[in-house]
DNA sequence: GATAAGATTCGCT
DNA sequence: GCGAATCTTATCT
């Protein structure tokens, strides 16, 4: 499996995100699975996004060159992955689902339960299966040497990505930038509405 | 230095 | 469906 070229991620979250679907995030260990469900956070164009108002300690990152790891936790509990986008710009790709196809036992012990469509269909789920922490902020992904990175195994994205509003923010709620695959049961059960289309 | 809110998940009803 | 768990960050004073 070839890892994706760092010119990949050099373009608006919200072009990337749609492609990220079917790709594979691959850990060192042997963990990986195929990303089924992401979200674009684009910048000082999008109130939602932590970069929104600049660069922070926290959001610093975001700012860097693309094809690297943003880690961020939340709600006191919950570590997040998302892959930074754009030219140095604060875009990111938050994944937000996988459907586990190897070290599912390492990803069950990490989870604490065997079900696979619990293992990783949420974005806390997701970075606790993998054992994401403050320690992978900032990993290179476009490098198979890396603990963690985003390889394309030759299935495309799906050709109709189910689009729909992005779930848990309050801001610019109504952006059609949550991206999915269509009917895969990995896909987290939280509800965006639909998206308008355009015909 | 204090406070409020947060890109969530889980268990109980 | 609802609320608790739990702590970091940003934004005040």
């Amino acid at each position: 499996m070839r890892a994706l070229p760092r010119r990949f991620y050099a373009r608006g979250a919200d072009l990337v995100a749609p492609e990220l679907l079917n790709k594979v995030l691959v850990a060192s260990d042997g963990r990986y699975a195929r990303i089924v469900e992401v979200e674009a956070y684009c910048g000082r164009d999008d109130p939602a996004a932590h970069s929104y108002r600049g660069p922070t300690p926290r959001n610093a990152v975001m700012f860097g060159a693309p094809g690297h790891l943003y880690v961020y936790f939340i709600y006191g509990m919950h570590w997040a992955i998302n892959a930074v986008c754009g030219d140095r710009s604060g875009h990111g790709v938050l994944l937000r689902a996988a459907e586990p196809l190897g070290g599912m036992g390492a990803m069950a012990v990490a989870r604490r339960t065997t079900k696979p469509t619990l293992l990783a269909s949420g974005p806390g789920r997701l970075a606790q299966a993998f054992g994401v922490s403050r320690d992978d902020a900032g990993l290179d992904i476009t490098r198979r040497t890396s603990r963690l990175w985003i390889g394309d195994d030759g299935v495309s994205p799906p050709s109709d990505p189910l689009v729909t509003t992005r779930i848990g923010i309050r801001q610019a709620a109504e952006r059609p930038w949550r991206f999915s695959v269509p009917g895969n049961p990995h896909v987290s059960k939280h509800r965006g509405l639909p998206a308008a289309t355009t015909g």
